[in-house]
DNA sequence: CGATGTTACCGTCACTATGACAGTAATCAC
DNA sequence: GTGATTACTGTCATAGTGACGGTAACATCG
């Protein structure tokens, strides 16, 4: 028992990772974001984007670096933690404690290569499957909270650009959950919510009738704000 | 690049350990069970239970063992990951990555002391302050996370014995909360759920007209069972 | 120019869920 | 018995819901 406290001898010491669940919603179908590994283990196999944790660094600013540098920029949208994997039977290499955070943001397209992944890309969920390591579990664990998310909060914002129709916010809900909702009832119920503020109208250029345009409401954190009442997704 | 792969030489290899936020209601109030340290650091401070982790264990058998030997039982009730914390500025003697967990249980009463903590103690949460390391925001994350499942699950199940009173249920609601909750809306809401089924009738002994005795309903998992509709917290 | 298709928006209606509250039933203590 | 205590049932006005019919404003085509 030295005065001078220290860690027990046998204290396990995994390596510390991330792995970055990146969502947006392109031409209303959920993708996520993927690399190709180029080096072993599952060198060739689709992944997550991530990568180990610098020192110094927390979780939070690794997934942030990873994802600068697998997809060429700093991430909009949210970045929230997901849940933590590990450190058993992850990597044949030996333990790695692996803390998946959860992006949902709206579509960029800077995808850059770097790191030991070759160039980011944007897949279909639907199509996301096979990944290395326990990604695929990671992906399913990621889907589920963000479609829980949306239910309860404004989080939905995080998906499109800071001026939108509500039909692109519908176009989220209908990507995210994989079902269609009636447009006149979303309407109501959202700009009943209080969450969203008009901003002007959309420029004619489409067909049909020119939609309004609307903003999130001042002083209204998307990432918090919770929604109420909640849109419950159809069974 | 070996052909053989390797960790990269810089990755970081913080400690993992596991803390345990696990809450009960005793006599109409939400406790948390807490220890008091025996060594360095925070040495006489009281903190949540938890420890490092063994070679080869996942956080979640590392905590359900810590619960063990510091509280004297294979802990009851819902066991589920909360989040991650760390790993720098957590610990004096180093980087440390802890793995919190948070235990929905009934009270239970072998205490025992074990490992390096003072016997294990239920203590009221308001007045559970002034913890060690990061544990007053661990437990306050854990405590907002139990109040916003209640809400939307069935997960207020896990607080009590298998056979239970209307009034009882109502109870963990009301200490969770913090709030007040109108007895007849809550049977009404519980009682159409269909999450409880009926047991009979509670033996007399008390002042008051018996109440009837409910369990979970069959083949329902108050971890995962969605409460429809969900009974949301007063303002 | 008008006809047609497309998209956005507005309103109605029956039904359900909700909060608030009044009243009844069954026990215990005395 | 009486009163106190706890548990249970029912009512009612209001808000929220899903389903759906109709109207407004654009583009494109003949």
């Amino acid at each position: 028992m030295a005065q001078t406290a220290q860690f027990p001898a046998d204290a396990v010491r995994p390596a510390l990772a991330v792995d970055i669940v990146a969502l947006t919603v392109r031409s209303r179908r959920l993708s996520v974001l993927l690399v190709r590994r180029l080096l072993e283990p599952f060198r060739g196999r689709l992944a997550l984007p991530g990568g180990f944790a610098l020192p110094g660094e927390s979780p939070r600013q690794a997934a942030i670096r990873e994802l600068a540098e697998e997809a060429g920029v700093a991430p909009p949208g949210h970045l929230e933690q997901l849940r933590t994997y590990g450190p058993e039977d992850r990597d044949p290499r030996g333990p790695v404690v692996s803390v998946a955070h959860l992006l949902l943001a709206p579509a960029w397209g800077d995808l850059a290569s770097g790191g030991d992944a070759a160039a980011a890309a944007w897949v279909d969920v639907a199509a996301a499957r096979g990944l290395a390591f326990d990604h695929d579990r990671i992906l399913a664990d990621g889907l589920e909270r963000a479609r829980a998310k949306l239910e309860y909060s404004a989080l939905a914002l995080a998906f499109i650009p800071a001026e939108f129709t509500i039909a692109q916010l519908r176009a989220v809900y209908e990507a995210v959950w994989g079902a269609a909702l009636d447009a006149r009832n979303f309407s109501r119920k959202i700009l009943g919510s209080g969450i969203i503020q008009p901003a002007g109208l959309a420029g004619p250029g489409r067909p049909g009738r020119p939609a309004r345009l609307f903003r999130v409401a001042p002083g209204l954190d998307p990432a918090s704000a919770a929604l109420n009442p909640p849109i419950i997704r159809p069974a």
